[in-house]
DNA sequence: ATAATAATTATTACCTGCTGCTAAATCCTG
DNA sequence: CAGGATTTAGCAGCAGGTAATAATTATTAT
């Protein structure tokens, strides 16, 4: 209400928007940053109640560390269920709300390709293998929280050239069906 | 050589497997796990160059910070350059080792598709986007590093139907085209 | 069996980035 | 100038360590 209450409500929201844009900044470093005192900056926090930087830290590194599991680095997007080389194989995923456009609450394409993708590229019974060409279609929208199964069959293999069918169902519907053109770079062990 | 070596770096095989697979237990925690001391825990990191807790947590939030900013949550893959809603649109991505497969060192296709989907998905004039069909391929293998530079164009809009034509490039030379055929669930505030 | 060596454990001082608390100083407004 | 709001200072204590030293406990070769 006061004119010292707007100047502290704008360092709070300052003070807010710095730790949303760089979450690993200490007290110290965002005193300097305002031109306040340490104790001022903690007792913003205490108000607004964010967390201490360690906290802060810790949260980024945790809601990321599930996520990138599955999407990043891992070498196949859900859970490879069952498998045959060469032949057959099976995998899972368990959607989540991170998977989703935020408008329309459903589940982004890339996520269900890339499931398709790195079980097409499992299947086969190669060291590395690369995606040619994919001709897929989508074709009812998946919501968070739906299980999907995707089940992928090695349809023709004339030498370094695979052809892999992908379905992916939930439930008893199919929501994804995708042929896949891929390339061995390198045999599998058995062949070398 | 001696018998105790074999124990000794069965153990540290052990720890170094145990902080891999969840990075957020404490030295006493893995003690436990390890039945042996804390200093040991210790000594043990300190041979094997393995940092502490809270640097290692720091370290899985400053990997995925930008990691899911470019895969997660964000509207887009890549960074959005430039866009006619309706017409067409820019986009970049910096690749980077996390998004290649170990073994060859190449960008896995799924990190290019969500370029490509993403971009179709945005210069689209309408609110919601789902795509139908995509048919898309990968014309030459793209490594860590690289900065690709993604065209999409709509090629036609009839109704709620469009098809989009995303072009990829590395430099000069293309590396991905695709087709995206897209339904609009919703249209833009514009013609609402 | 024993000295030598390797491996493990204990102990201590110190560090960062805090929390929680109390108290003092400063500012602003009426 | 009183009086509340706001800011700052100062201190004890905490988690999860580092770094260093010393003591203890295997293990092994001889």
């Amino acid at each position: 209400m006061s004119k010292t209450s707007l100047v502290k409500k704008e360092r709070q929201d300052s003070l807010r928007d710095k730790i949303k844009t760089n979450p690993f900044l200490t007290d110290e470093d965002i005193a300097a940053q305002l031109t306040v005192s340490v104790p001022t900056v903690r007792l913003y926090r205490l108000e607004l109640g964010i967390p201490e930087l360690r906290e802060r830290i810790k949260n980024v590194a945790e809601d990321n560390y599930n996520k990138v599991r599955s999407l990043d680095s891992s070498e196949i997007v859900g859970e490879l269920m069952d498998i045959q080389l060469g032949s057959q194989g099976v995998s899972v995923l368990e959607t989540t709300k991170s998977m989703t456009f935020e408008k329309s609450k459903i589940v982004r394409g890339h996520f269900i390709y890339s499931l398709a993708e790195s079980l097409a590229i499992a299947v086969i019974d190669a060291n590395v293998a690369l995606v040619g060409v994919a001709n897929i279609k989508y074709k009812i929208p998946v919501y968070a929280g739906s299980r999907l199964y995707a089940k992928a069959q090695v349809k023709s293999n004339k030498g370094n050239s695979f052809i892999v069918w992908v379905n992916i169902m939930e439930r008893q519907t199919e929501v994804f069906r995708g042929k896949f053109i891929l390339v061995a770079l390198e045999k599998s062990e058995q062949s070398q």
